[in-house]
DNA sequence: TTTGTTGCAAAACGTTTGCAGCCTC
DNA sequence: GAGGCTGCAAACGTTTTGCAACAAA
Protein backbone atom coordinates (compact mmCIF):
# COMPACT_ATOMS: atom_id res chain seq x y z
CA UNK A 1 0.00 0.00 0.00
CA UNK A 2 1.85 2.85 -1.55
CA UNK A 3 1.39 6.29 -0.58
CA UNK A 4 -1.02 8.32 -3.12
CA UNK A 5 1.52 11.06 -4.27
CA UNK A 6 0.76 11.93 -7.53
CA UNK A 7 3.39 13.74 -9.47
CA UNK A 8 0.67 16.55 -10.12
CA UNK A 9 1.56 16.98 -6.35
CA UNK A 10 4.91 17.60 -6.34
CA UNK A 11 5.16 19.39 -9.36
CA UNK A 12 3.17 21.84 -6.90
CA UNK A 13 5.64 21.55 -4.31
CA UNK A 14 8.00 22.12 -6.73
CA UNK A 15 6.53 25.20 -8.72
CA UNK A 16 5.64 26.86 -4.98
CA UNK A 17 9.44 26.86 -4.14
CA UNK A 18 11.10 28.08 -7.68
CA UNK A 19 8.31 31.17 -7.18
CA UNK A 20 9.09 31.45 -3.58
CA UNK A 21 12.87 31.97 -4.79
CA UNK A 22 11.98 33.54 -8.28
CA UNK A 23 13.80 30.80 -10.16
CA UNK A 24 12.02 29.73 -13.31
CA UNK A 25 9.63 27.13 -14.49
CA UNK A 26 11.80 25.61 -17.26
CA UNK A 27 10.43 22.73 -19.20
CA UNK A 28 13.88 21.41 -18.52
CA UNK A 29 13.33 21.12 -14.43
CA UNK A 30 9.80 19.61 -14.73
CA UNK A 31 11.13 16.70 -17.21
CA UNK A 32 14.04 15.69 -14.35
CA UNK A 33 11.50 16.42 -11.75
CA UNK A 34 9.41 14.21 -13.78
CA UNK A 35 12.14 11.47 -14.14
CA UNK A 36 12.82 11.26 -10.73
CA UNK A 37 9.00 11.04 -9.57
CA UNK A 38 8.55 7.86 -11.89
CA UNK A 39 11.78 6.38 -10.93
CA UNK A 40 12.17 3.92 -7.64
CA UNK A 41 15.91 3.47 -7.13
CA UNK A 42 18.74 5.60 -6.25
CA UNK A 43 20.43 7.23 -9.55
CA UNK A 44 23.52 9.60 -9.85
CA UNK A 45 23.60 12.60 -12.13
CA UNK A 46 25.01 11.16 -15.49
CA UNK A 47 23.00 8.00 -14.98
CA UNK A 48 19.57 10.71 -14.96
CA UNK A 49 21.21 12.22 -17.29
CA UNK A 50 21.41 9.34 -20.04
CA UNK A 51 18.21 7.69 -19.08
CA UNK A 52 16.51 10.69 -19.96
CA UNK A 53 17.68 11.47 -23.36
CA UNK A 54 14.73 9.63 -24.98
CA UNK A 55 12.28 11.83 -23.11
CA UNK A 56 13.79 15.18 -23.15
CA UNK A 57 17.21 15.71 -24.14
CA UNK A 58 18.90 17.89 -20.99
CA UNK A 59 22.19 19.07 -20.73
CA UNK A 60 24.54 17.10 -17.59
CA UNK A 61 25.32 20.68 -16.44
CA UNK A 62 21.39 21.54 -16.34
CA UNK A 63 20.78 18.26 -14.34
CA UNK A 64 22.96 19.76 -11.87
CA UNK A 65 21.89 22.87 -11.18
CA UNK A 66 18.43 21.16 -10.95
CA UNK A 67 19.80 18.57 -8.19
CA UNK A 68 20.76 21.67 -6.50
CA UNK A 69 17.64 23.05 -6.71
CA UNK A 70 15.10 20.23 -5.26
CA UNK A 71 18.16 19.42 -2.54
CA UNK A 72 17.47 23.03 -1.71
CA UNK A 73 13.39 22.35 -1.60
CA UNK A 74 13.95 18.60 -0.07
CA UNK A 75 12.29 17.09 -2.67
CA UNK A 76 15.76 15.10 -2.83
CA UNK A 77 18.31 13.64 -0.70
CA UNK A 78 22.23 13.39 -1.43
CA UNK A 79 23.90 10.35 -0.41
CA UNK A 80 27.71 10.24 -0.75
CA UNK A 81 28.45 6.74 -0.20
CA UNK A 82 31.64 5.64 0.65
CA UNK A 83 33.63 4.36 -2.78
CA UNK A 84 30.57 4.87 -4.99
CA UNK A 85 29.73 8.47 -7.05
CA UNK A 86 27.34 10.39 -5.20
CA UNK A 87 23.76 8.82 -5.18
CA UNK A 88 20.30 10.90 -5.07
CA UNK A 89 17.22 9.71 -3.70
CA UNK A 90 13.54 11.33 -3.84
CA UNK A 91 12.49 11.83 -0.52
CA UNK A 92 8.99 11.59 -1.55
CA UNK A 93 6.54 8.92 -1.72
CA UNK A 94 9.31 6.84 0.61
CA UNK A 95 9.07 6.08 3.99
CA UNK A 96 11.37 6.51 6.44
CA UNK A 97 14.87 4.43 5.76
CA UNK A 98 18.39 3.41 5.99
CA UNK A 99 20.77 1.80 3.79
CA UNK A 100 23.20 -1.17 3.45
CA UNK A 101 26.19 -0.79 1.24
CA UNK A 102 28.11 -3.31 0.05
CA UNK A 103 32.04 -2.62 0.40
CA UNK A 104 32.68 -4.77 -2.38
CA UNK A 105 30.09 -4.98 -5.57
CA UNK A 106 28.69 -1.27 -4.00
CA UNK A 107 25.41 -2.72 -3.89
CA UNK A 108 22.72 -0.38 -2.10
CA UNK A 109 19.81 -1.82 -0.36
CA UNK A 110 17.31 -0.09 1.69
CA UNK A 111 15.69 -1.28 5.09
CA UNK A 112 13.21 0.52 7.45
CA UNK A 113 13.41 -0.48 11.02
CA UNK A 114 10.24 1.85 13.64
CA UNK A 115 12.83 1.22 16.55
CA UNK A 116 15.58 3.00 14.92
CA UNK A 117 12.98 5.16 12.78
CA UNK A 118 11.31 6.07 16.47
CA UNK A 119 14.67 6.42 18.20
CA UNK A 120 16.65 8.65 15.81
CA UNK A 121 13.80 10.79 15.43
CA UNK A 122 13.31 12.01 18.75
CA UNK A 123 16.94 13.04 19.11
CA UNK A 124 17.28 16.61 20.01
CA UNK A 125 19.84 19.21 20.21
CA UNK A 126 19.73 22.09 22.64
CA UNK A 127 22.75 23.73 20.16
CA UNK A 128 21.84 21.96 17.13
CA UNK A 129 19.07 21.39 14.95
CA UNK A 130 18.31 18.41 12.55
CA UNK A 131 16.82 18.78 9.38
CA UNK A 132 17.53 14.95 8.42
CA UNK A 133 19.83 12.35 8.98
CA UNK A 134 21.63 9.71 7.30
CA UNK A 135 22.44 6.20 9.10
CA UNK A 136 24.68 4.01 6.37
CA UNK A 137 25.86 0.17 7.12
CA UNK A 138 28.80 -0.93 5.24
CA UNK A 139 29.45 -4.39 5.27
CA UNK A 140 29.05 -7.58 2.71
CA UNK A 141 26.50 -8.83 0.95
CA UNK A 142 25.23 -12.09 0.60
CA UNK A 143 26.88 -12.62 -3.26
CA UNK A 144 30.37 -11.21 -1.81
CA UNK A 145 30.45 -12.97 1.72
CA UNK A 146 33.22 -15.01 1.64
CA UNK A 147 31.47 -18.86 1.25
CA UNK A 148 32.18 -21.20 3.65
CA UNK A 149 33.91 -24.00 2.30
CA UNK A 150 32.17 -24.17 -1.48
CA UNK A 151 34.88 -25.22 -4.15
CA UNK A 152 37.19 -22.47 -2.54
CA UNK A 153 36.76 -20.18 -5.49
CA UNK A 154 39.61 -18.13 -5.62
CA UNK A 155 37.98 -14.19 -5.30
CA UNK B 1 39.30 8.99 31.19
CA UNK B 2 41.06 7.52 28.11
CA UNK B 3 42.03 4.73 27.04
CA UNK B 4 45.80 4.28 27.46
CA UNK B 5 46.52 3.75 23.41
CA UNK B 6 49.79 3.98 23.26
CA UNK B 7 51.29 5.03 19.37
CA UNK B 8 53.40 1.69 20.10
CA UNK B 9 50.43 -0.17 20.61
CA UNK B 10 48.82 0.92 17.06
CA UNK B 11 52.19 0.93 15.57
CA UNK B 12 52.22 -2.95 16.09
CA UNK B 13 48.88 -3.24 14.65
CA UNK B 14 49.81 -1.39 11.60
CA UNK B 15 53.21 -3.43 11.00
CA UNK B 16 51.39 -6.53 11.89
CA UNK B 17 49.09 -5.90 8.75
CA UNK B 18 51.94 -4.46 6.36
CA UNK B 19 53.65 -7.65 7.42
CA UNK B 20 50.49 -10.06 6.62
CA UNK B 21 50.07 -8.15 3.42
CA UNK B 22 53.18 -8.07 2.42
CA UNK B 23 53.82 -4.30 2.25
CA UNK B 24 56.99 -2.29 3.06
CA UNK B 25 57.46 -0.45 5.98
CA UNK B 26 58.49 2.60 4.98
CA UNK B 27 59.09 5.62 7.49
CA UNK B 28 56.58 7.48 5.35
CA UNK B 29 53.92 5.51 6.21
CA UNK B 30 54.99 5.64 10.05
CA UNK B 31 55.34 9.51 9.54
CA UNK B 32 51.77 9.23 8.76
CA UNK B 33 50.58 7.09 10.73
CA UNK B 34 52.32 8.70 14.24
CA UNK B 35 50.31 11.99 12.72
CA UNK B 36 46.78 10.73 12.82
CA UNK B 37 47.55 9.39 16.01
CA UNK B 38 48.39 12.79 17.68
CA UNK B 39 45.54 13.66 16.27
CA UNK B 40 42.09 13.88 17.50
CA UNK B 41 40.29 16.28 15.10
CA UNK B 42 38.87 14.61 11.40
CA UNK B 43 40.78 15.49 8.79
CA UNK B 44 41.42 15.77 4.65
CA UNK B 45 44.32 14.07 2.75
CA UNK B 46 45.73 17.41 1.74
CA UNK B 47 45.20 19.07 5.40
CA UNK B 48 47.20 16.29 6.87
CA UNK B 49 49.84 16.25 4.27
CA UNK B 50 50.11 20.44 4.38
CA UNK B 51 50.26 19.63 8.59
CA UNK B 52 52.70 17.23 8.50
CA UNK B 53 55.26 19.61 5.97
CA UNK B 54 57.70 20.66 9.55
CA UNK B 55 58.05 16.88 10.65
CA UNK B 56 58.02 14.47 7.24
CA UNK B 57 57.65 16.11 3.94
CA UNK B 58 55.44 13.76 1.81
CA UNK B 59 53.55 14.13 -1.47
CA UNK B 60 50.05 13.95 -1.40
CA UNK B 61 50.18 10.60 -3.54
CA UNK B 62 52.13 9.16 -0.50
CA UNK B 63 48.83 10.32 1.63
CA UNK B 64 46.29 8.90 -0.38
CA UNK B 65 48.00 5.54 -0.64
CA UNK B 66 48.66 4.98 3.15
CA UNK B 67 44.83 5.90 3.96
CA UNK B 68 44.13 3.43 1.70
CA UNK B 69 45.95 1.00 3.85
CA UNK B 70 44.67 2.38 7.15
CA UNK B 71 41.24 1.95 5.71
CA UNK B 72 41.69 -1.50 4.76
CA UNK B 73 43.02 -2.27 8.35
CA UNK B 74 40.39 -0.20 9.77
CA UNK B 75 42.42 1.84 11.69
CA UNK B 76 40.86 4.94 10.21
CA UNK B 77 37.39 5.15 8.94
CA UNK B 78 36.12 7.50 5.88
CA UNK B 79 33.42 10.17 6.50
CA UNK B 80 31.99 11.55 2.74
CA UNK B 81 29.91 14.09 4.51
CA UNK B 82 27.60 16.43 2.08
CA UNK B 83 29.33 19.25 0.76
CA UNK B 84 32.28 18.43 2.25
CA UNK B 85 35.87 17.33 1.05
CA UNK B 86 35.91 13.49 2.27
CA UNK B 87 37.07 13.38 6.40
CA UNK B 88 38.85 10.56 8.17
CA UNK B 89 39.03 9.82 11.27
CA UNK B 90 41.13 6.82 13.45
CA UNK B 91 39.35 4.97 14.85
CA UNK B 92 41.61 3.79 18.01
CA UNK B 93 41.26 5.75 21.36
CA UNK B 94 37.84 6.81 21.01
CA UNK B 95 34.47 5.71 22.01
CA UNK B 96 31.83 4.91 19.59
CA UNK B 97 30.09 8.26 18.28
CA UNK B 98 28.12 9.74 15.57
CA UNK B 99 28.07 13.05 14.18
CA UNK B 100 26.31 16.54 13.37
CA UNK B 101 27.30 18.06 10.42
CA UNK B 102 26.30 21.82 9.93
CA UNK B 103 24.64 22.24 6.66
CA UNK B 104 25.77 25.84 6.67
CA UNK B 105 29.08 25.75 7.99
CA UNK B 106 30.73 22.87 7.39
CA UNK B 107 31.61 22.37 10.76
CA UNK B 108 31.45 18.38 12.27
CA UNK B 109 30.61 17.86 15.99
CA UNK B 110 30.33 14.26 17.72
CA UNK B 111 28.22 13.20 20.09
CA UNK B 112 27.86 9.74 21.75
CA UNK B 113 24.73 8.35 22.68
CA UNK B 114 24.63 4.91 24.57
CA UNK B 115 20.97 4.03 23.33
CA UNK B 116 21.50 4.12 19.66
CA UNK B 117 25.01 2.42 20.19
CA UNK B 118 23.44 -0.31 21.64
CA UNK B 119 20.15 -0.32 19.07
CA UNK B 120 22.45 -0.27 16.04
CA UNK B 121 25.52 -2.84 17.76
CA UNK B 122 22.54 -5.44 18.13
CA UNK B 123 21.25 -5.09 14.36
CA UNK B 124 22.15 -7.79 12.52
CA UNK B 125 20.82 -9.33 8.61
CA UNK B 126 20.65 -12.75 7.32
CA UNK B 127 21.98 -11.61 4.04
CA UNK B 128 24.40 -9.02 5.12
CA UNK B 129 27.51 -8.93 7.27
CA UNK B 130 27.65 -5.74 8.97
CA UNK B 131 31.38 -4.23 9.36
CA UNK B 132 30.30 -0.47 10.43
CA UNK B 133 28.01 2.17 10.69
CA UNK B 134 27.49 5.95 9.85
CA UNK B 135 25.08 7.94 11.18
CA UNK B 136 25.09 11.76 10.33
CA UNK B 137 22.61 14.01 11.80
CA UNK B 138 22.54 17.42 9.02
CA UNK B 139 21.17 20.44 10.22
CA UNK B 140 22.00 23.96 11.52
CA UNK B 141 24.78 24.48 14.34
CA UNK B 142 24.26 26.75 16.80
CA UNK B 143 26.09 29.71 14.50
CA UNK B 144 24.18 29.03 11.77
CA UNK B 145 20.99 28.46 13.44
CA UNK B 146 18.44 31.75 12.39
CA UNK B 147 18.12 33.65 15.31
CA UNK B 148 14.90 34.96 16.49
CA UNK B 149 14.69 38.35 16.26
CA UNK B 150 17.93 40.59 17.55
CA UNK B 151 18.66 43.39 15.68
CA UNK B 152 18.17 41.06 12.64
CA UNK B 153 21.67 41.03 11.16
CA UNK B 154 21.62 40.17 7.64
CA UNK B 155 22.82 36.79 6.94
C1' DT C 1 12.70 43.74 -22.46
C1' DT C 2 15.04 41.96 -18.79
C1' DT C 3 17.42 38.59 -16.69
C1' DG C 4 17.63 33.75 -15.39
C1' DT C 5 18.62 29.33 -17.78
C1' DT C 6 20.34 26.51 -21.25
C1' DG C 7 24.03 23.71 -23.68
C1' DC C 8 28.54 23.46 -24.49
C1' DA C 9 33.21 23.36 -23.48
C1' DA C 10 36.64 24.47 -20.40
C1' DA C 11 38.09 24.60 -15.70
C1' DA C 12 38.17 23.14 -11.05
C1' DC C 13 38.33 19.80 -7.65
C1' DG C 14 39.69 15.67 -5.18
C1' DT C 15 41.79 11.50 -6.18
C1' DT C 16 44.40 8.06 -8.91
C1' DT C 17 47.96 6.63 -12.00
C1' DG C 18 52.43 6.19 -14.77
C1' DC C 19 57.01 6.51 -14.37
C1' DA C 20 61.96 7.02 -13.10
C1' DG C 21 64.66 6.80 -9.22
C1' DC C 22 64.98 5.17 -4.51
C1' DC C 23 64.88 2.13 -0.62
C1' DT C 24 62.99 -1.96 1.87
C1' DC C 25 63.55 -6.56 2.18
C1' DG D 1 69.44 -7.40 -6.43
C1' DA D 2 64.44 -7.44 -7.09
C1' DG D 3 60.48 -5.23 -6.72
C1' DG D 4 57.57 -2.28 -3.87
C1' DC D 5 57.31 2.74 -2.77
C1' DT D 6 58.31 7.48 -3.42
C1' DG D 7 57.59 12.19 -5.49
C1' DC D 8 56.20 14.37 -9.32
C1' DA D 9 53.22 15.50 -12.89
C1' DA D 10 49.80 14.14 -15.80
C1' DA D 11 45.27 11.89 -16.06
C1' DC D 12 41.04 10.81 -14.23
C1' DG D 13 35.94 11.16 -12.97
C1' DT D 14 32.81 14.20 -11.01
C1' DT D 15 31.10 18.66 -10.44
C1' DT D 16 31.27 23.64 -11.36
C1' DT D 17 31.83 27.63 -14.18
C1' DG D 18 32.02 31.07 -18.15
C1' DC D 19 29.76 32.39 -21.96
C1' DA D 20 26.72 33.20 -25.94
C1' DA D 21 22.18 32.02 -27.39
C1' DC D 22 17.70 31.46 -25.73
C1' DA D 23 13.30 31.84 -23.35
C1' DA D 24 10.41 32.76 -19.06
C1' DA D 25 8.42 36.50 -16.90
Amino acid sequence: MKDEITYEAIKEVFTAYLHKKKLRKTPERYAILEKIYLSEAHFDAETLCIDMLTEYRVSLATVYNTIEIMLDCSLIVKHPFVGLTSKYEKTFGKTTHHHLICSKCGNVREFTDKKIQTMLKSKTFATFEITHYSLYLYGLCNKCKPQRKKKSLKN
